[in-house]
DNA sequence: TTCTTAATAGTAAATATTACTATTAAGGAG
DNA sequence: CTCCTTAATAGTAATATTTACTATTAAGAA
């Protein structure tokens, strides 16, 4: 019994987000691929970041003034996203709260499956270019 | 000098979003107005929306699959996304972690504003309609 | 190797958002 | 209150961003 073909666009797209740290948006993965598969259409990196997000096999990011995020490390974590630059990068050091979702499961009657958490502020260089 | 004028657009898309307690999109803002004023463009909710959201007047809410949302309520709190029929909904039993921001801040060289934390999960009738 | 059909490429279309321009109107100055 | 400057709007076009559609390709079971 079919249910899911293993085609080298899947591939070349899971491992395109699993490759990088840069959380890239469905057209930067697109960009990232098309050198090695020119003919890759961007309908199908859709498809699949869709699907593969379904999954739980990448992880799908919003983000404030951004078209949405994709990131292939499953480690639960927090990310930073820059307001001036877009800047967007992990963040580790504060451990995932699963706490957290249990806590709202039992006082809201959902049940959760995780949370999303974004820091908004100023990175460190656009810091630094508002003094000047 | 002037700077910002205050129009009966502007007052009346704010007040739109800080009267529903729905998080509506700017669509939804939209149409939430166009009966008392026909005329009123989408551009200028949108335009507006974006000024407020700038101005940390009101509140702008990235989601997974949904347009950005628009939150009136500036008490700082989180919310909760059903991933199956798309409600969302305040949740305000648990306190906003300030001291996060603090934490981030001293950690990763940014300045923080703020973050924004939303839970995916299923609403309570979304899990029963799974049972039949 | 054949065959079924899931998945793709290519394209069109829908959705979401921003930009542009002539016109309107907010509100300071007189 | 009236005039005047120009910020803001309406209306529209344009630009993302994302999804849908269809003939064709190719994964992988038999």
């Amino acid at each position: 019994m079919i249910k899911e073909r293993t085609t080298k666009q899947k591939t070349l797209i899971l491992s395109a987000v699993q490759g990088t740290k840069i959380h890239p948006t469905a057209e930067q993965v697109h960009a990232m691929i098309t050198d090695v598969a020119p003919n890759l259409s961007l309908g199908t990196v859709y498809r699949n970041l869709n699907r593969l997000a379904e999954m739980g096999i990448i992880r799908r990011i919003p983000v404030i003034n951004s078209p949405d995020r994709f990131d292939g490390d499953l480690t639960p974590h927090y990310h930073i996203s820059c307001t001036e630059c877009g800047r967007f990068c992990d963040f580790f050091e504060i451990d995932y709260d699963a706490e957290l979702d249990r806590t709202i499961e039992s006082r809201s009657g959902f049940s959760i499956a995780k949370h999303e958490t974004v820091f908004y502020g100023k990175c460190p260089e656009c810091k630094n270019k508002e003094l000047n």
